[in-house]
DNA sequence: AGTAATACAAACTTTTTTGTTAGTACCTTA
DNA sequence: TAAGGTACTAACAAAAAAGTTTGTATTACT
C-alpha cells in the first residue's frame, strides 16, 4: 500500500469513504447523476434529508472537487449543482453499489 | 423504487449502506477476500482496529449473512471467517471504491 | 501454582454524525 | 407595507458510532 510523507499507510478505502462515506452522500449524488440539480430539486429528491445536511454535504463535496456549484445572480437566490470530472467517478461504484443493495432486498423478502 | 408492505420506498443505497457502511466493515471484507482468516489474524491485518470494533462488526457481518464463521473446539480457541456466497458480492464494490479513493490520493500529490 | 495463548464480553466514555429550530439577505409582487 | 420565495447560517440537542479498559473461559506448559 502507498505511504505518506510521514510514511505511513495510506488506504484506497479509507481515503474514498472520508468523501463518500456519510449516510447522505451517495444518495444526493445518485440524483444529480449527469444533470445540474437545484438545492431545492435535491431537497425534494432526497427524501428525509434536512436542509442542514443537504448544504453541510453539498459543501463538503464541492470542497473536496466532487461537485461542481453555479451560482446565479438573481432573486430568489439559484443555484445549480453538477458532478465535476471527479464526481462522475463516484457513479460506478453507486452502481455497485445498488446491485448488492437489490439483492440484499430480494434476500430479506423470503 | 420498490416499496416494502408498509408502503415506503426502500432504497438500494440505504439497505446496502446497513451492511457495509460503517467504518471498518469493507476493510474486513477486503481483507477476508476468498481467502479464511482468523479473528487474531484480521486484528493485525486491519490496521488501527479495536478488538471490541472487530468482534462487533464481524457479528454484525455473519448477522447479515456476508461472513462464515467456523469455530474449531480446540484450546485455545481458534475461530476462522470467511465470506459467504453474498459477502463475495461486497468485492466489486470494494474494487470500485478502491479505483475512486487511488485517484483520490493521486489528485491530492499534485 | 502461575503464566500464556486465543477469542471474545460487558461497562463505560468519548467522539462523530445527524437532527431540530430559528433566523438572515435579497428582490418581487400584491 | 407586508408577505413570499430561495439558498443558506448558526446554535444547540440528540443519537449513533467508535474507543478504552477490565475481565472471562479453557487447556497446556513450566
Amino acid at each position: 500500500m502507498k505511504k505518506n510523507t510521514k510514511n505511513v499507510s495510506i488506504c484506497p478505502v479509507s481515503e474514498a469513504l472520508k468523501v463518500i462515506g456519510g449516510k447522505w452522500s451517495l444518495q444526493i449524488i445518485n440524483e444529480i447523476g449527469l444533470q445540474k440539480r437545484r438545492f431545492g430539486e435535491l431537497k425534494r429528491l432526497v427524501p428525509g434529508i434536512s436542509e442542514k445536511m443537504l448544504i453541510q454535504e453539498l459543501k463538503s463535496l464541492v470542497g473536496f472537487g466532487i461537485l461542481h456549484r453555479k451560482a446565479y445572480k438573481e432573486i430568489p437566490p439559484r443555484v445549480e449543482y453538477s458532478l465535476t470530472e471527479y464526481g462522475v467517478k463516484v457513479l460506478p461504484i453507486i452502481s455497485q453499489i445498488q446491485i448488492f443493495g437489490n439483492e440484499l432486498i430480494n434476500k430479506k423478502e423470503n
